[in-house]
DNA sequence: TGGTAGAGGATTTTT
DNA sequence: TCCTCTACCA
């Protein structure tokens, strides 16, 4: 191979090092927008170009399937057809290959079922009754949350229970739940989330002949966001990137003389500053530690942004830089300063997205598309206001993650039935699709069937062949064997391979889309799309992956996350939360909610660390941005049906002043805090440009302890006269119902409301 | 067993 | 505010 090969071309020296680099560990540190997918894809191009790897000696990890899709499609592009025998997939997927070729060494089945944490919650829910853990308190949620946790820790029930305080009868219990959760998730043939990543873990673990198989096949291990990985997933790195020991081989590998025993070399690329997952265990120091973790490993860092102007990279910078406990890193870009960062403070949440759609039109009129917007939110709540505003302005957009495809109550009815096809001992769901559709079989039935399974030690599924010997009225009889029937022989039919067709059969054997079409419920009508379109998905499937059966598709449906629906082509704005941001780029780029309690997060100020990682999700929502970048909060918020008083977010101030261009007043909190530390203040100055932005109403004003009573008129800036029909609430959370001849009855904040009293 | 009404509860981020 | 669960009635 030449030694200027042109996957170098157009890189600079730091990333060049990075491709070309061959040793055991490497540590790439990529901040922002520096290209690292660019060096991963090069890397592996590079790798295989210089016949330092085939493909089959790939393993490349990325947190999303949208990632590793863009990941595989980018090798592609530079090598050809080679990428077919390349692993380029996330952790979970990842797993679940190892898992479906290993499964038998756990005692589970190759068509095990992977559920999902609605799943596991409703699992844990009845855990809960059954054994009456619920009446001391425990939730659900709370109880999935632990054993979640323990999990990503490598801590099994055992291990769990052996660690609790046993003064503590909480964790008692809730030892107890986990212990039978997992009996019944080994009964049920099943996984859940966690297990993928741990049970793999201790497959390698326990049977160090599997293990060295894949320590044989997987030389090279790259990782994308490892500063997003928990201690799982880190120990699952470990485990592949151990010397491969030659007394303890796989048959057709132990007759191989020249086999090698040094570990597979390591690859991790990460950007501490985007550690957004602490809170689901994604631990930190994986990335920070490891130097120490891998001696001699080099590092190399990318500091030069490709991604943005210098004015947005001074503003993250700005915010990111106080996190004290962090290396300083320097992004710097070539690009020119460009564009200020535009602000807005608007009334209400209605308000706030007013700006939002002005602006996104004034920019579409310029030339940027609606497919390079964006607009980012803290919680998936915020959504609504924006939503309704740009319906109105008729800005097309799309709600990117919240409620997945396959969370919609009638598609999880639909994938219920081919889990029980593919696995029949899989309970839980069998137990879902008992009663749905309607057929008679109820709390009462179901629990008369799992007593018989129960004390005949068969599955559910069996006891459902023995209808004859339970006590049950003709009418349900009768209804069992129709369902058992269609099981059976949607089961015949998975064997021949159409998913699709399986889907048909169970369509048309339970009637569903006859039932949703029956109704006048235009709801119903959409639950009957869904199911249309997860026929579509099972069409495409089948193209896409001839061989990938039932079980395959299964897999592929439990492990899609929200943002890889995204598709680029839509000529859409799109609608995110910050962390689904991660990853992505725009050219436009608006940060809503830039509020106390919301960002950071109330709930999240009691965490350890909690405002640092709030610190980070804005860093790298504002890094997403390549050309336009607007911030904007509101003075108030409606939070579960009442409105409260917003205050600026402390981060607000930690944006430098001079690189806020104001649509709006700015808000006073911080106006007056610039104006303390004896920059110039705003308020001395007309808002400027303010005529731009049509429809703005003012910005949040104080109107002190201004009293109203019922009967008072009042002016409002922008609803004009009205008359107070109520008062309610105390202080600052003081509301007035207001008559408005023209707008009808509104809900005030009255100290903030743009109002006057006449 | 199924449907409905009413109360109550819940709301961070998700591979 | 909205969604879910429960209790009660047909």
């Amino acid at each position: 191979m030449n030694a200027h090969s042109a996957l170098l071309e157009g890189l600079n020296p730091q990333q060049k090092a990075a491709v070309e680099y061959r040793g055991d560990a490497l540590l790439i540190v990529a901040g922002a927008g520096s290209g690292k997918t660019r060096v991963l894809t090069h890397r592996i191009a590079h790798l295989i170009e210089t016949r330092d790897a085939w493909p089959s000696q790939i393993l490349a990890i990325t947190f999303t399937n949208k990632a590793a899709a863009e990941m595989r499609e980018r090798v592609h592009q530079l090598l050809g057809e080679t990428g077919e025998w390349m692993w380029i997939s996330t952790f979970h997927s990842a797993c679940v290959r190892i898992l479906r070729k290993e499964a038998e060494h756990l005692g589970y089945l190759k068509s095990f079922s992977i559920y999902d944490s609605s799943d596991s919650r409703a699992l844990i829910k009845r855990l809960l009754k059954d054994t009456g853990a619920e009446y001391h308190g425990l939730k659900p949620g709370g109880v999935q949350a632990m054993i979640s946790k323990a999990k990503n820790e490598l801590k099994d029930a055992d291990a769990f229970a052996r660690g609790i305080d046993s003064n503590n009868p909480y964790a008692s219990y809730t030892a107890e739940v986990f212990r039978r959760y997992q009996e019944e998730l080994r009964a049920s043939n099943a996984f859940d989330f966690d297990d993928l990543v741990a049970e793999t873990v201790y497959l390698l673990r326990d049977f160090p002949e599997v293990a060295n198989r894949y320590r044989h096949r997987f030389r090279h291990i790259l990782v994308d966001e490892y500063q997003d990985t928990n201690h799982a997933q880190y120990q699952l790195i470990r485990e592949l990137t151990r010397p491969i020991d030659p007394m303890h081989l796989p048959e057709d590998l132990a007759i191989r003389r020249d086999l090698p025993t040094n570990p597979a070399s390591l690859t991790v690329v990460g950007d501490s500053d985007q550690s957004i997952y602490a809170f689901r265990g994604a631990d930190i120091r994986n990335i920070v530690e490891f130097e120490r973790d891998f001696p001699g490993a080099q590092v190399i860092l990318l500091e030069q942004n490709y991604r943005s102007t210098q004015n947005i990279l001074d503003a993250a910078n700005g915010v990111i830089s106080h996190n004290f406990d962090r290396k300083d890193k320097n992004l710097w870009t070539s690009a020119g300063s460009g564009e200020l960062v535009s602000a807005y403070v608007g009334y209400n949440g209605h308000d706030e997205a007013q700006f939002v759609a002005d602006a996104i039109e004034q920019l579409r009129i310029t030339g940027t598309p609606y497919r390079e917007m964006a607009v980012f939110y803290r919680v998936n709540a915020q959504s609504r206001p924006i939503e309704e505003v740009f319906t109105r302005a008729a800005v097309p957009y799309r709600v990117i993650g919240g409620t997945r495809f396959y969370d919609r109550a009638e598609v999880k009815d639909a994938i219920a039935y081919l889990l029980s096809v593919a696995n029949p001992l899989d309970s839980l769901s069998l137990r879902r699709i008992l009663n749905t559709p309607k057929r008679g079989i109820g709390p009462a039935t179901e629990a008369q069937l799992q007593v018989y399974a129960e004390t005949q030690h068969l599955s559910l599924r069996q006891a459902l062949a023995h209808v004859d010997e339970l006590p049950l009225g003709p009418k349900v009889v009768a209804e069992i064997k129709v369902l058992t029937a269609i099981l059976d022989d949607a089961e015949a039919l998975a064997a021949e391979g159409k998913v699709s067709e399986v889907l048909q059969l169970i369509i048309d054997r339970t009637g569903v889309l006859r039932s949703y079409r029956a109704t006048r419920d235009p709801q119903d009508e959409a639950r009957a799309e869904n199911v249309e379109e997860l026929l579509a998905v099972t069409i495409e499937y089948e193209k896409q992956n001839p061989e990938g059966g039932l079980v395959g598709f299964l897999a592929e449906a439990a492990l899609v996350a929200g943002v890889d629906d995204l598709d680029d082509e839509s000529g859409t704005v799109s609608l995110m939360t910050m962390h689904t941001a991660k990853g992505l780029e725009f050219d436009a780029v608006f940060v809503t909610g830039l509020e106390e309690g919301l960002l950071p997060h109330r709930i999240s100020l009691g965490e350890p660390g909690g405002v640092n990682e709030e610190r980070r999700l804005l860093y790298v929502a504002l890094t997403r941005a390549k050309k336009n970048l607007h911030i904007s909060l509101s003075g108030s918020r409606a939070v579960y049906g009442d409105i409260e008083a917003a205050a600026p977010s402390r981060f607000l101030d930690e944006i430098p002043a001079e690189l806020l261009n104001w649509k709006s007043r700015p808000p006073r909190k911080a106006a007056e805090d610039r104006s303390l530390l004896g920059t110039s203040s705003w308020q001395d100055d007309p808002p400027k440009q303010k005529i731009e932005w049509k429809n703005s109403i003012s910005s949040v004003r104080d109107n002190g302890d201004l009293q109203l009573s019922p009967g008072d008129r009042i002016n409002h800036d922008n609803y004009g006269q009205g008359r107070v029909m109520d008062v309610t609430g105390e202080g600052s959370k003081a509301k007035a119902v207001v008559d408005f001849s023209n707008f009808g009855r509104k809900t005030l904040l009255i100290k903030i409301a743009p109002i006057t009293k006449l």
